[in-house]
DNA sequence: ATGGCTACTCCTAGTAGA
C-alpha cells in the first residue's frame, strides 16, 4: 500500500502536475495540502476519472485539505471537532485499510513572535490534545501533510541561516515534539539518516537547483505501522516539472 | 542583499506563503 502527502499550492493552479503525478506513481492515497479552492471548486470528476474518491475540506483562497483514495472512503474529521463555525480548513481525516489517516495543513506562523506564531503554536497543541482524545497509539494511525516545522538540523540546509526562525524555531520544533510524543515515528528516518533531504524548495534564487530545502512534509507513524512500512521517501521529481508547487511529495510504503 | 517567486482576489496592488 502506497500512501503520499502533497502540499499542491493550489489543485487548480496544479491540476495537470498532480493528475500526470497520479498517472505515473498510482499511488493508494493522496493527501494534498493548500488546495486552496472550496468543495464545490474541487475537481472530484477528474479525480473520479482516473479511479479516486475524494473528502474534502476546502477554503477559498487559502489553506484546504483533500484525501483521494482508490477504494470510497468516508470522512472521519473536517477540522478539529470544537472548531468555530469559519476555522481554518487544515484537518481532515478517514480511514482506509484499516489505517485511521489524518492530513494536516499545520499553520506556517509567518514570523517568530508574531500573532500568527502564537495561533501555529496553539494549533499544534490542539492536534496533540486531538489524538489524546480521538486515536489510540496501539492502533494503526497515520498523520501526514504539511507540518511546517523541520524538526532537526539536519532537515534544514543551512542552520545558521534558519536558527530561531519561522519553521526552525525552539518552541515549534518543541510543540512538534510533543505531538510526535503522543506515539509517532518519522517514517522517513526509519530508512533515511542523511542530511539533505528537503520537502520543500523556495520558488525564489534558484533554491531548488542549489538544494536549498527544508524538510517540513512528512508522514508520522504508530507502532503498529512501523514493521509494515517497507520505504518512505520524497519524490523530487515533480518539483522539476513545469509550473511546480515549492513542495514534492512524500510517499510512503507499506506491506 | 530583507531581495528573489508564485497564487490568490468582488480591491490587478496587496496579502500570504515558507
Amino acid at each position: 500500500m502506497k500512501i503520499a502527502t502533497w502540499n499542491v499550492n493550489s489543485i487548480l493552479a496544479r491540476l495537470p502536475n498532480v493528475t500526470r503525478w497520479l498517472d505515473e506513481n498510482r499511488p493508494d492515497v493522496l493527501c494534498m495540502q493548500e488546495i486552496k479552492c472550496t468543495d464545490d471548486k474541487f475537481p472530484a470528476d477528474v479525480f473520479r476519472e482516473r479511479g479516486y474518491y475524494c473528502v474534502t475540506f476546502g477554503q477559498q483562497t487559502y489553506n484546504g485539505v483533500a484525501i483521494l483514495t482508490r477504494t470510497e472512503c468516508y470522512r472521519e474529521q473536517r477540522g478539529y471537532p470544537d472548531d468555530v463555525e469559519g476555522a481554518h480548513a487544515r484537518l481532515v481525516s478517514t480511514q482506509f485499510g484499516g489505517i485511521h489517516i489524518v492530513n494536516v495543513y499545520v499553520p506556517n506562523g509567518q514570523m517568530v513572535g508574531s500573532e500568527k506564531y502564537q495561533f501555529k503554536l496553539e494549533w499544534l497543541a490542539r492536534l496533540r490534545a486531538f489524538f489524546d482524545t480521538h486515536y489510540d497509539p496501539l492502533k494503526p494511525v497515520l498523520l501526514c501533510g504539511d507540518f511546517n516545522v523541520a524538526p532537526e538540523e539536519r532537515d534544514v540546509h543551512d542552520v545558521r541561516l534558519w536558527q530561531g526562525r519561522i519553521l526552525f524555531s525552539d518552541p515549534e520544533r518543541a510543540a512538534m515534539q510533543k505531538v510526535k510524543d503522543w506515539g509517532f515515528t518519522d517514517a522517513f528516518r526509519l530508512h533515511t539518516e542523511d542530511a539533505g533531504h528537503y520537502s520543500w524548495w523556495d520558488y525564489r534564487a534558484g533554491a531548488f537547483r542549489r538544494n536549498q530545502g527544508l524538510r517540513i512534509d512528512h508522514v508520522w507513524i504508530s507502532k503498529p505501522l512501523v514493521a509494515r512500512n517497507t520505504n518512505t521517501w520524497i519524490d523530487m521529481n515533480p518539483r522539476t516539472w513545469e509550473r511546480p508547487s515549492d513542495h514534492a511529495p512524500v510517499v510512503a510504503e507499506f506491506e
